[in-house]
DNA sequence: TTAATCATGTAACACGTTACATGATTGC
DNA sequence: GCAATCATGTAACGTGTTACATGATTAA
């Protein structure tokens, strides 16, 4: 359900277009949730169905008519309700799905050559994943300043740093695994 | 991709029902790869369809009947290729999807006494993961001496490891977490 | 002046989740 | 002997992914 409750929690900054929160989305939630554009708009369209946006058509002559959401008070009231809700099943939240740990899984039927050669790929990958992340705090201090509201940018902040300190522990861990890798069969 | 050569890697083990399947799935592949029954039948139909496995059905008396899936030639290769493949997209593979990172990041709307109820639930949950990973090394172990190929039990626990990392850091996370929410506001 | 890309979406399909069904078997 | 649960699945629906459509605008 999180795309449902991403989409209101970004409305419910200000009424925007499917498009512009498309955008929105890659720039702010994207690093823990990644959508589709065409996942944005069909959301609208389920959502405004359930009552929590409601929209409104604009034409346009210079570019193609676009329609504006904004948040209904039903929606409004869905989003505090998610974001406090004490039954908030935080274990399942957390559990991880990982495509290359499968692949480590079966790591022994790859051969060694393999499984070394990957598992320095998922090193090289998480550099330069920390290293795209120092630079996102500077960012969002600019989006900040826009926002205005510092007790915003407190939480975005912290998901960032989450994001360091995921890729700096699988670095360690794939520089762990690299070593054993190696070791004689 | 990932569940039908997770599934492959298994019947790779040796044949097996939908329901052995099942198990063998909770009890190895589910820390990182979470499937459904419903999901392993389903897929078992379209793997078969697509000529990656043969079965066969076998009659019981005392129990429902049940069928047997064994991996065919092009089930196989179907393996070997995508364990090996170097146009593997590793980076993608590697990234988040976290419900509780949603919540995180609109932890200003929430307030901060809920907010902090949340990290101190997701540290609690950090605690408890890391302890039950504990345990995972020496039931690896025991399969092991089952599978007895030093080799395979040597990528199985480095996928534990992998764990044992990620709960490590989301702990040291949470706390700094805690205490960031915790700053005057 | 034509190829790329931006701006605005829609449609079809693949995959994941929840709920249900039915006959043993085991524990109290 | 009755309730719980094991063993074997099926059906319906919700969410994610891939591919396509169409008219500006910009870059070579």
């Amino acid at each position: 359900m999180s795309l449902k409750h991403g989409i209101l929690g970004l409305l419910n900054y200000g009424p925007m277009t499917g498009y512009e929160l498309n955008k929105a989305f890659k720039d702010s939630l994207s690093f823990f949730w990644q959508a589709q554009t065409s996942q944005i708009y069909r959301e609208l369209n389920n959502m405004e169905r359930l009552g929590w946006l409601s929209s409104e058509q604009v034409i346009q002559t210079d570019k193609p008519n676009k329609r504006v959401y904004s948040l209904t008070e039903e929606g409004e009231s869905e989003l505090k309700n998610w974001l406090t809700d004490p039954e908030a099943d935080v274990k399942n939240a957390m559990s991880v799905r990982s495509a290359f740990l499968m692949r480590v899984f079966f790591g022994g039927e790859m051969g060694n050559a393999n499984a070394h050669k990957m598992l320095r790929a998922i090193r090289d990958e998480c550099i330069a994943a920390i290293t795209a992340l120092g630079r996102v705090d500077g960012s969002i201090s600019d989006y900040g300043e826009v926002v205005s509201d510092i007790n915003k940018t407190k939480y975005w902040k912290l998901t960032a740093l989450f994001g360091q300190s995921y890729y700096q522990a699988m670095l360690g861990w794939a520089e762990k695994a690299i070593a054993v890798s190696e070791e004689k069969e």
